[in-house]
DNA sequence: ACTGTCATGAAAAGAAATTTTCAGCCTGCG
DNA sequence: CGCAGGCTGAAAATTTCTTTTCATGACAGT
């Protein structure tokens, strides 16, 4: 009845202060390390922890168990969770393991971020995101800023394939006037503006708004200004152990997305990239002619 | 002795062959939800796998485990490691849960490639590229194909803050010759090449080699044939559940680069860190005053 | 100093789990 | 058809784990 649905870290916290001494030390080992640490008989938790095993048994009757094998069974139910959901809760390797490689470091932040971003993601944004680029009578345009405009060229090229009627804007804002003069009501753009926000963002979607387009936009968890002006807006969680943010969860979304509009138009698709590779093996021959 | 650095779930896979009927009854109901299924008692798992407890000692006992304890201290270890550690092993994602969402099944693959590509990467190959690329003597090229020149740009456009002395070569392979023309011997060339290689990457690999220029390469896991030519290269994990391949890993490395070149020569980076800031802020000025 | 209360672990009792034994059963082969 | 060999699970035997009981000791209040 008792931990229902708080964890049995929760409980052990909740119920520390009525503690008593060898119960506390109990509770720290099981803490520590939480929750592999209880995987084990009573015997070997209570040897880890230096008390007795009916201290043990003491204790998580306190806490609101049956006994010992309720318990367990509680901490292999989260566990079970924990691993079988990829997204889980790993806020505890956070702050351990300073001293390690700088892969590592990365690693654990991009998991991070790559949870956040997720659990903060409505998949009906998704869902409708995908179709919007599907709808291949919108035209699509594609902009990114000085760092971001890599992901706009990625997201741009796959979609070239994909779908006809794309088109990407240099970073050079110089020449964004013409391409808002080629949209119509209904075309689709999608800009990319993480922090040190660029400034003509906001003047592109808003003459883009004017023209009837509708946009898309890809920042950060502070938010773009020109999310503002957006149909939809992914928030992505960009911090990493770096100087630089990291724009590897952005990617990712922008892979998903692309997954997501290619199988829900496969058969006009198929078709298209049959006809491509057709032209690159052209191309080739050219070459080796030439 | 047996199964000490191979998991259990490799363990079982190998010996799947010479198993008994029951007894693959049991590997499989093991392998379906592992390793969390055989985190309860001998009787549990028989029970869920319909079997008795006798088929459960003698297959464990089978595959090299000198009873049920210690195959279960085993398991234990093997979800200790995937908890604690963020890189965990999500093999199992795979075929099951088919109805969830892209971007879960997109998240589960991406975790894979990137534990995949950490475990299989070593550290020193990572540090001796971040201290080549930090190398300011040396000058440096980046390349990518058609999909992979994104990556290339990302790169580029990073380190070309952080340096001098940084070139990016346009996709079209036209223009590679005049690059090479000016490679010196130690100049650092940077190559991704991922499936569907690109013919022509050899070539310029091979002419770049000739100047006495080192080649860095990111490839896939099948190796692009201009590793061939490479001091250093990066076998990254691209699959996912798309048709087409993720570069999300690939972006992970690189940003790890990134990092580990800015922090090492930090002092250097900032000066110019702050002086391009003092040029984006002309920048700003010139449009504002036209 | 005495007494009651409580925490604690040793040890016994009880309850499981694990392993072994063994008989039934199927399968393949002569 | 009969038999050998191996698979399988019921049940017994063994080991281990879990719970309870109880003695000890610490400590606070009288």
């Amino acid at each position: 009845m008792t931990a229902a649905s708080k964890t049995v870290s929760d409980v052990i916290h909740s119920h520390f202060g009525k503690l008593t001494r060898a119960e506390k030390q109990l509770a720290e080992s099981l803490l520590d390390n939480y929750p592999v640490s209880g995987l084990g008989s009573i015997t070997t938790i209570a040897e880890n922890a230096g008390v007795s095993t009916p201290t043990v048994v003491r204790m998580v009757q306190k806490l609101g168990f049956k006994g010992y094998p309720d318990f367990q069974s509680h901490l292999h139910q989260e566990v079970e969770a924990t691993i079988s959901n990829p997204i889980a809760k790993h806020d505890r390797w956070a702050s351990n393991a300073p001293g390690t490689h700088i892969l590592n470091r990365f690693a654990d932040a991009i998991m991070g971020n790559l949870r956040q971003t997720l659990s903060a993601l409505d998949t009906a944004t998704f869902d409708s995101v995908a179709s919007l680029l599907s709808d291949r009578k919108r035209g699509l345009y594609f902009v990114g800023g000085r760092i971001t405009g890599a992901l706009a060229e990625y997201f741009f090229t796959h979609m070239q394939v994909i779908r006809p009627n794309t088109a990407l804007l240099s970073s050079n804002s110089s020449s964004w006037p013409q391409y808002v003069l080629n949209m119509n009501p209904g075309d689709l753009l999608v800009i990319f503006d993480i922090r040190r926000y660029e400034q003509e963002m906001v003047s592109l979607a808003t003459a883009a708004r004017k023209r009837g387009a509708e946009i898309v936009v890809f920042t950060d968890q502070w938010g773009s200004p020109a999310a503002k002006l957006a149909r939809h807006t992914f928030r992505v969680q960009i911090e990493a152990p770096s100087a630089w943010d990291s724009s590897v969860v952005t990617l990712f979304i922008v892979e998903a997305l692309i997954e997501a509009v290619q199988s829900s138009t496969w058969d006009e698709t198929k078709e298209r990239m049959k006809t491509l590779e057709g032209l690159f093996e052209q191309t080739r021959l050219f070459r080796k002619l030439s």
